[in-house]
DNA sequence: CCCTGATTCGC
DNA sequence: GCGAATCAGG
């Protein structure tokens, strides 16, 4: 296959239009993705929002990208249990702290995303910091099997503990923290995975022609 | 491992 | 000019 001026338009379309290189060369067929790329740089088409910034020497990149450090706490995004917005910080008052803190790091409890991490997947659950019913505050050392494991505060803090609430029989958190870690499936995660079942099977399918 | 675009360099 | 190989990052 060459670069026809007909599939050199189509290729200037469908890069416009924001399609993937490999989405581009799947579209033309009896290409790859390689190929799309290298005349789309030599179409001088480049320029899209690349999601790899290789910092090279001689690039001036002017377009700097936002990259944010966000260490606040989620506080605000707290799940809606928490009826009216009263977003009580429970600070913990240690007067001197425990000796045994530091080496929380390795917890011995299946914990889930204790991190920030921003576009928090649909069942990930995340650290909050104000709960309406009074907690128990569990430690790495009271925690035990039916305590709800549900961290609260950040790991690396000296209030850092865990909810502490009688757990659901057969899960590590009481039931208000369970039903944040278990979602339903909103539209939108479902249209996510939808997606990824459609691409999975296309690639599924190409690779057997 | 999946993906993305960027770059290099022999053809 | 072309694109496979490779790189670099998500």
């Amino acid at each position: 296959m060459s670069w026809t001026d007909e599939r050199i338009a189509t290729l200037r379309d469908l890069w416009e239009q924001g399609l993937s290189a490999s989405q581009i060369a799947t579209k033309l067929g009896n290409i790859t993705r390689n190929a799309v790329i290298g005349k789309v740089h030599r179409l001088g088409l480049s320029g899209r929002p690349s999601p790899v910034r290789s910092e090279r020497p001689a690039a001036p990149a002017a377009d700097l990208p936002v990259v944010e450090t966000v260490v606040t706490k989620p506080v605000a995004e707290a799940p809606r249990a928490a009826a009216p917005a009263a977003p009580r910080p429970v600070r913990i008052v240690s007067g001197a702290p425990s000796a045994s803190d530091a080496p929380a790091a390795a917890a011995p409890v299946a914990q889930p995303r204790l991190q920030p991490a921003r576009p928090a997947p649909v069942a990930a659950p995340r650290p909050i910091a104000a709960e309406p019913e009074p907690m128990v505050r569990a430690t790495l050392l009271s925690i035990n099997d039916r305590m709800c494991k549900w961290p609260v505060g950040d790991p690396g803090d000296a209030g850092f503990h865990f909810c502490g609430r009688r757990a659901q029989t057969g899960m590590p958190y009481c039931q208000d923290h369970a039903r944040i870690a278990y979602q339903a499936a909103t539209p939108k995660s479902r249209e996510k995975r939808d997606r990824d079942r459609e691409r999975e099977r296309e690639r599924l399918l190409r690779s057997l022609l």
